[in-house]
DNA sequence: AGGCTTAAGGGTTGACTAGC
DNA sequence: GCTAGTCAACCCTTAAGCCT
């Protein structure tokens, strides 16, 4: 089922059926909504509480339908890859009071962590996307339904632009709290979004027109969750606590790489390298980056398989290289070393002259004017592009 | 799973040109 | 004829890719 173009469950919509019959004001509501289940503003206006109110009463109950994943086109993290992650996190004994989602989507990560943390205090997820906001909050009121007894930390979800959003304010509200953040950002980068405007995305990546981007990166395109990692970085990094997101291998490796100027106080930075073909079906190397906030800066990170939680290897800086493997490149260093010849790019651009070839009276002749005698079986014909420009071609100006 | 395409970014090279 | 600057053609790399 679904209300305000989010998935409901048949629980949820019995429940608010009765609960909306018997309030009045959103005000009213938000207060009940908040003293049974901790969700602050649960309704943002009278509008939507009015909204809802008809809408789950005009609802036709019936069986619950499967969500429909590829409605918006976009990447959430499933319930099976949210739950790993959070049992992952929680055998490493993170014990966090303050969780926080950036980009939270349909919430799968907030419903994850209240399932398996009994410690948290506070909860925050932003999302830009109404719909997603409702659904997140129609998931978390499913789970406290499912679970009653389970405890109700205080919850806000917030409708907002990530970019948007005072991270500062969190970390001064809560100085001394343990921290998790957690979550899958969009994996695109700021150019690609230029692109999104006039095609099919979802509303929820269309951050375009985003002021001074470039100019605080400096650079004319990278990556959105590259960016929001960084963000997150710079709010948080003298409190206590853990990030864990789901990013692009090359957001981690930049990460790592930046570290050795940026120098943020994370430390154990791990890279646990996830199969998304089979979790996103999306072509792209991605991970899971955990790392510990207010540590000593670390400049190198431990990467691991996910599932089997095998460690493959570990990359970073040494004696001021950047090194994909340190073990390896801590074995063989002693060979590195400026190469006594010079690299040229454009070995095949110069070849041109001495190996592009015109028949000239049954002879071959170079750029150079050089006459040369060649066996037939080892030339080609060659097209340059220019030749490319007549609709039929018999043969080639040119031999190599 | 692996071969292949395409578009874009960033860097290098050498031809060309204006000015002297 | 020389020099400094410009520009287009190239190179390699990468990709929430594409296809069998």
């Amino acid at each position: 089922m679904r209300i305000f173009e989010a998935n409901i469950s048949l629980q949820v919509c019995t429940f608010l059926k009765e609960f909306l019959n018997n309030t009045s004001s959103f005000e009213n509501a938000n207060q009940k909504m908040f003293d049974a289940f901790g969700i602050n503003t649960f309704f943002e206006n009278d509008f939507d509480f009015q909204g809802l109110k008809e809408s789950v009463s005009n609802l036709a109950i019936s069986s619950v339908e499967e969500p429909d994943r590829a409605e918006y086109g976009d990447f959430q993290t499933n319930k099976d890859l949210a739950n790993a992650v959070l049992q992952h996190l929680s055998k490493k004994n993170i014990l966090p009071e303050i969780i926080i989602e950036p980009t939270c989507g349909k919430g799968n990560f907030i419903i994850a962590s209240l399932s398996n943390f009994k410690t948290v205090k506070r909860v925050f997820g932003i999302e830009i996307y109404k719909p997603y906001v409702w659904e997140t909050k129609f998931g978390i009121l499913d789970f406290f339904l499912s679970n009653p007894n389970s405890y109700k930390p205080e919850i806000t979800i917030t409708h907002c632009n990530i970019f948007d959003f005072d991270f500062k304010s969190i970390s001064k509200q809560f100085p001394t709290e343990k921290l998790l953040i957690i979550g899958n950002p969009p994996w695109v980068t700021n150019s690609k979004l230029g692109g999104l405007n006039s095609s099919n995305l979802p509303k929820k990546s269309n951050f375009k027109n985003q002021n001074g981007l470039d100019a605080m990166t400096g650079k004319g395109n990278f990556d959105i969750a590259e960016y929001i990692t960084l963000m997150l970085l710079d709010a948080f990094q003298t409190h206590t606590g853990y990030l864990a997101l789901l990013v692009k291998n090359s957001v981690v490796r930049n990460i790592v790489f930046d570290q050795k100027d940026k120098r943020y106080r994370v430390g154990e930075i791990e890279k646990y390298c996830i199969d998304s073909k089979k979790e996103f079906n999306v072509s792209v190397e991605a991970a899971l980056l955990c790392c510990q906030l207010n540590l000593s800066p670390s400049i190198e990170c431990d990467e691991f398989d996910f599932y089997s939680l095998e460690k493959r290897l570990s990359f970073g800086w040494l004696n001021n290289k950047f090194v994909s493997n340190l073990t390896d490149y801590d074995e063989t260093k002693d060979i590195d070393g400026v190469c006594p010849f010079e690299w040229r790019q454009g070995i095949k651009h110069d070849c041109t002259n001495v190996m592009e070839l015109e028949r000239v009276n049954g002879h071959f002749v170079n750029k150079l004017s050089e006459e040369i005698k060649l066996e037939e079986g080892l030339i080609y014909g060659f097209l340059k592009s220019s030749d490319l420009k007549n609709t039929v071609i018999k043969n080639t100006r040119k031999h190599i």
